[in-house]
This record gives structure tokens, sequence and C-alpha cells, in this order.
DNA sequence: GTCTATATGTCGATAGAC
DNA sequence: GTCTATCGACATATAGAC
């Protein structure tokens, strides 16, 4: 194990510039004819390079895909975090929540790309050709083995920014008995219902009234966010909470 | 335009009763391989027909994988229907969230093909060989030139389903002001919501824990079934609110 | 080590014979 | 109506040039 030479740093870097470069172009395909027409031949096309090449940094056009997730989790995650900084727990969800559909929306590739089932991908294969197994009747094939938990470590932390401002909201005195306790499991709610919001709009119009979102997350947030509550009690519940605002 | 002659009826018969034997073949194949190991040549070899016959009966696998999600939209209404009688509102509510999440976890394949977006299919193909466009460059293809609203009139019966159940709690004084106005609005939320739950515990295990999906879905509708409420106030809110009778 | 060229087996869909 | 034959596009694997 000696230390790593020039040569070996150049190499290294010009491997990571492919793949950055492989990754652009996926994303140009992506994001300009969908999902399904990113092909290995066209993306090869598209760089310059033969197909063949492209299996020398990247396992699959799955692993592409999935990287193209990852990215779109990222991005959403930056896209998240400014809000974190609201201390009025109450505007702080309805900003996180209004600001997810707002990303799933104006990315509606980038959202698909993010939440694809593994071996969905748009293309099946499976092609293990020769004499390989070909595995034809196989597999029940909805559930991977995957043993990590959430799609990735971005989408745990936007669940921790859910659950941090659900606590805010509890200490605050705007949830009531009963629901003080499970911060986590409400945050997972949150992102369930934001994630099913996305999703039922992407799926055609007509769940919502012309790409307007907003209305059906402020209908189911009114139950989560203590809106029902009487001013006057809550009030009561807890007198020193900044002033509301009018969340714009 | 004359009557319907016995022998055009004979025929119309067989064709009806072939579309079903496709429809059974490929349900089949999809439960026990998925949505993906669907090929029209695997279809035509399980009915003994050949592929090109298929596109007598069909126009294409997208509307055979189309047709299947209708189907299961109709599965999950009949799952739901019965929960309708329940007079109390809000262990109605519960009922149909759970009755929801369950069917979703229990068929995964047919949930995936309910909720499957135009264009979708696991394959894609958009093969127009020969002398047409073979449109390459084209079409922003994640929405379809669909303008029917919902997924199917099935989709449309359950989001009635959930808005009169609000609407009773509603009457019942369960909700609070600013939340009656709009159950249909709120509805959607719930949907939503549901959708939410299945599809992300579809893409993978983690996120809730090992398969028990319930715990969300209380979480969640704490916050609309007035859970929070305090028995006294709810109490004063509406009197003749038949017994809870807690919810299996 | 990286890439080109090529081969194999898959697929959806169509044309045209019967 | 049904089948055979075929087209064009696809993922993936391998041999071998540089």
């Amino acid at each position: 194990m000696h230390a790593a030479e020039p040569k070996d740093r150049r190499a290294a870097a010009l491997r990571v510039a492919l793949r950055a470069r492989i990754l652009d172009a996926a994303r140009r395909i992506v994001m300009r004819e969908g999902l399904d027409a990113l092909s290995m031949r066209k993306l090869a096309e598209a760089i310059g390079y033969s197909p063949a090449s492209l299996y020398l940094h990247f396992e699959s056009r799955d692993e592409i895909a999935r990287a193209l997730g990852r990215e779109g989790f990222a991005q959403l995650l930056a896209h998240l975090e400014p809000f974190a900084k609201i201390d009025a727990p109450r505007e702080r969800l309805r900003a996180f929540a209004q600001a997810y559909v707002a990303f799933g929306s104006a990315h509606r590739q980038a959202y698909r790309l993010m939440y694809l089932e593994p071996g969905e991908g748009g293309r099946s294969g499976a092609h293990a050709s020769g004499h390989a197994v070909t595995r034809t009747t196989a597999a029940p094939p909805t559930l991977a083995d995957r043993d990590d938990a959430l799609p990735c470590e971005e989408a745990a932390r936007m669940v921790d920014l859910f659950a941090d401002a659900l606590e805010a909201l509890a200490a605050a005195g705007y949830l009531r008995r009963g629901a003080q306790g499970d911060c986590a499991l409400r945050a997972r709610a949150l992102w369930a219902m934001l994630h099913g919001v996305v999703a039922l709009s992407l799926i055609g119009p007509g769940f919502a009234r012309e790409g307007s979102l907003a209305p059906v997350v402020d209908a189911a947030l009114d139950g989560w966010l203590g809106a029902p509550m009487a001013e006057d009690e809550r009030a009561a519940a807890r007198r020193d909470t900044p002033p509301p605002a009018r969340a714009t």
C-alpha cells in the first residue's frame, strides 16, 4: 500500500471526470425525452464513445438511473434546507411542504428518477446471455435485496428535518396530547403525504386544479398544524410563541 | 344499420372471451414475475397464439397493462365499499385508510399497475418502424394527452367515499371551523397520503417497521380525525354522536 | 487499462401470406 | 383471424486492437 502516485491521481481524476460527463449527458437526455429514452446507445453517442465503454464506468443502465435519482434527492434536500432556519414551527412546516411539492412539480423527470423502484428503469432486459441460467421464470421482482432503509441518506436527512419541525411544533404547544411521542412517525406520514400529492399529480392532470397542488397540501396540513385549534386555547397552551406572520 | 345477427353476436362473444383469456394470462404473468416480465411473446405463448394475434384484441402491451390497472382499481373499490356502512365517521375513515394500505401491501403488483404512468410499462419501445416518423427526439413523455381527470371512474368513486366520510365527520362536530368547506380537497389529501404510504413502502423496506404501515397511517389520521381534540370539547361540539366503539 | 467491433438474445410492432 | 417472417431498437458480453 504505497502512497498514491501522480500518475494514479491523474488517471483517477480522468475517471471521475468521465463519469461526470456520462451523468451529465444522461441527465440531459432524461430531462428532454424522459427516462424511457435513456439508452446506452444514445448515451454513448451523446458523449462520443462506444456503448461498451459505458460499462467500464457504470455497471448498467440501472446504475446510471439510480445515480441520477440520488442527485435528485440531493437537489431536493438543498431546496428544503434553507427553510430549516424559520423559527416558527408551523410556518417552517408549511414552507417545507410547499417547497417539496413545488420541487416535484418543477422537476418531474428528476422526481420520477428519485422514486424509481429497484429494477424498474423503463426497460427490463436481464439478458444474461450464453451459458448463464438466463433466469426466465424467476424472482419475486418487486422487492430487491436491499437492506438499507431509505432510498438514500438525503431522504433520511429530509425526514429528520420534518421531525425536528414537528418536535418544535409540539414544544410550542400546537400539538396536543398523544401527538408528542411520535414525531418520527408523523414525519414519515408527512413525507408520505407529500410524495403522494406529487405522485398523483404526475400520473395525469385532474388530481388537482391546473397544476395547483398547494390547496391540497394546505388541506392536509391543517390537521397536523393545529390550525383547527381555537386561537385562545392555543394561546393558553403556550404563550411564548412567535407571531404566525401569515405564511406567504 | 340492421339489427345484430346471431352470427355477429357469436363472433362478438368469442372476441370478448378471447380478450378475457388474454387478460387472465397477463394477470398471472404479472403476479408471478412482475410487470417487467409481461411481454407479448410470453403472453402469446401462454394462451397458445402467435404474438401478432394479440394486436387484434389489444392495441399494444401498454393497453393490456392499463386494463389490468383498471381491474385493480375495481378490486380496491370493492375492498373499500363494505366499510361505507360504518356509521361512526372516525371509525369509517380509519377503516378506509387501513383497508387501503392493506390492499396495497397485499397486492403489490396490482397496485403498481394501477398507478402506472402513461407510457411507463417497464419497457419503452415506441418502435414505429418503417416509414413512420419514428419520432426519436420527441414528445414531453411524462404527461400524455389524457383530458379525463382521475385514473378511472373507480378512483373517483373512492374519493367520493372519502369525502362523504369527511362530511359526516364535520357534521358530527369532529372537525372545527375552516375544515368543513373543503371535504373534497381533504378527501384528495387523504388519498394522496394513503398512496404515498403504499408507494414509499413499495420502493423498499425501511420506510416502516417490518411491513407494518398501520402506525404511520394512524399518525397521519390523528390530525384529521380530531383525535387531539379534547373530549369534553368534542362532546360540547355535538352531543348526538354514536359511541366510537374502539375500531378493531 | 481503455476502447472498438461484433455477437447474442431480448423486445414491440407490422406486413403479408393463408 | 391467424400465423410466419421480419424490422428496428434494445442491454449486455466478449474478443482483441491500441
